[in-house]
DNA sequence: ATGAAAGCGCTAACAG
DNA sequence: CTGTTAGCGCTTTCAT
């Protein structure tokens, strides 16, 4: 059977006590005691029995992720990023994925899924404010990504009105005048509002219509989800001259079916992205994207939930991680028809 | 505080037994009695606490799954897969990555960073042999991926060199002639041995070159470590009209250097990938790839890792799981040179 | 069918 | 500086 404390104890001729504080860097142990101890534990192959010391402490040293899916690279950049920041604090983190499914997103607030928790770090996709209201489970919880709640979490995200601005008004800079926006989720509150809400403004800014007809909604987020939208734009007869997508794999889904339809990028239609996946840096036409600066993300939802675990409860906040627009091929240059012998 | 077993027990009126015996679904409760005990476990809210029974138990109902990185596509594919495979049977999966080194793959298979475990389900890429022979770790290893290790464990991979066998049969069929194989790990024991094996082998019985010329070493299995040894190649002065990457981003990366270099893919040089990532099916030229059956390889190991917990111990296994060739744009058609004035 | 009591392995008070 | 003791919350004999 497995050793435990009592057997290294028995061993070394000491108490259990001693032991324990042995293992656990007890300050106020004598060196040669240490020393004794140690041999015993090492002869015996001891590990501690993590159960047990949960038990006790009522702290497990985990915490749980839990993503939409992982199968899309900046969910799965992220979360090493959150791997990395918690093991720094000798956190083990356990990832789940949602789906984006908004019951599996209520049994994971609730903990229903991983149990033995200390903090969870949520990104939610359907989640409703009130699926949060009325959480009966105690441990700290912190929310990730574009979802504005009006609770009392912290919530970690980049700005994104003033992100899909940026990238909007990049499009604009380069002579784009009609710009669409993809990724709109179709029957759904809106997870993509607020990139749509800063697509919106920046083109009205700047005088330049924002109509529905110029938005194309879609069922989920992936690659062929934006080929499908596109396609579908392409039908209605509208051409605008650039492309803004929710995010990357959505961009590089119309892209291709911008090239089976003949139409070049970014000579006739430019494309924007948003996560800065490393998949839009080796298309044969590289994508301008937000890049949202993962590792910070990572960083503060580690921070903030194991702050709020001592039993304290610093204010919520909203906190900002910062994002830059990365320049690619994908939106190089002026518009194919927007030379001089044009205007 | 916590609502604990004693605390409905005085709720309901009962002893402690007895709503253990409702809580775990016990035979012999007379109805009314697991009525009125469900009744104060609502009341109360009562959550069992998992610590405490796995304590007690000597299982904590999760299994660690290390993979070397969570952002490449196959494994972020191969995760929830197995996240799935594992919900099925209450089992919660511990996620951890390793980054493919050496010492991360030391510490996960002796239990140092994942450590409330029932099992582990590891796959590796630089460990030895010798890193497992002396694994003073009891709970149940399941190893995952093309590495052969020749210890009493399960090992769940699909055919490597059947595959690349495979995949460089399909590549002469379409009248490809000079075959490059891209990935090979650059001053290490081989990871991709299986592959470049197959790929010899083919072409040798198909009495075709190949001489190590052909073969391009990699530092990782990027997008990036592709696009830089396809340039390495294309610097040689060779023209190979074939590419058989180690995996789907190094055939991405490589085929992105082939875009900048003005050589058509596929009618200059046609690129078969591995892995079948979703990436490979929307990029200007869709890619060929090898697809393993990533279902059944993440249900196989979570059977594997289960089967061995009641301190059963079956015959260690070699599990072969399914694979396919997909074939796409990337290897449509023959080659540009190969017309009949060429002959 | 239900209750009483022991103990899983550990840590935290408190003594000594 | 080290030893004793009392639980953490649960499951599991063993009685009843």
């Amino acid at each position: 059977m497995r050793v435990s404390l009592k057997d290294v104890a028995a061993h070394a001729g000491v108490s259990i006590k001693t032991v324990s504080n042995v293992v656990n860097n007890y300050q106020h142990v004598a060196p040669a005691m240490r020393e004794r101890v140690q041999r015993s534990i090492d002869a015996l192959g001891y590990r501690p029995n993590l159960a047990a010391r949960h038990l006790r402490k009522g702290r497990t040293g985990m915490i749980a992720l839990a993503l939409p899916e992982l199968g899309n690279p900046y969910f799965a950049e992220l979360a090493a990023a959150v791997i990395d920041a918690a093991a720094e604090h000798d956190y083990i983190v356990l990832l789940d994925h949602t789906g984006g499914r908004r019951e599996q997103e209520i049994l994971v607030s609730q903990g229903f899924r991983a149990r033995v928790i200390d903090g969870l770090v949520l990104s939610p996709i359907e989640l409703e404010t009130d699926d949060l209201r009325d959480r009966a489970e105690n441990v700290p919880l912190v929310l990730l990504g574009e979802r504005e709640y009006d609770l009392p979490y912290d919530h970690i995200a980049i700005d994104n009105v003033a992100a899909a601005r940026a990238a909007v008004r990049h499009l604009i800079r380069m002579g784009r005048r009609e710009v669409a926006f993809i990724g709109d989720r179709r029957g759904r509150s809106e997870p993509a509002q607020l990139r749509v809400r800063g697509w919106r403004e920046e083109l009205t800014s700047a005088g330049l219509s924002a109509d529905d007809g110029l938005v194309a909604a879609t069922d989920g987020w992936g690659h062929a989800d934006g080929a499908a939208a596109m396609a579908r734009i392409l039908e209605t007869g509208r051409r605008p001259d650039a492309v803004f997508a929710y995010n990357d794999p959505v961009a590089i889904g119309a892209m291709r079916v911008l090239h089976e339809r003949g139409l070049r990028v970014p000579e006739d239609i430019a494309v924007v992205g948003f996560d800065d996946v490393v998949e839009g840096r080796f298309g044969a036409v590289t994508l301008t994207s937000v890049s949202p600066d993962k590792g910070a993300i990572g960083r503060l939802a580690v921070q903030s939930v194991l702050a709020r675990l001592g039993g304290e409860a610093p204010e919520p906040r909203r906190i900002r991680a910062d994002f830059r627009l990365i320049e690619r091929e994908s939106t190089l240059g002026r518009p194919a028809g927007d030379g001089p012998g044009d205007a």
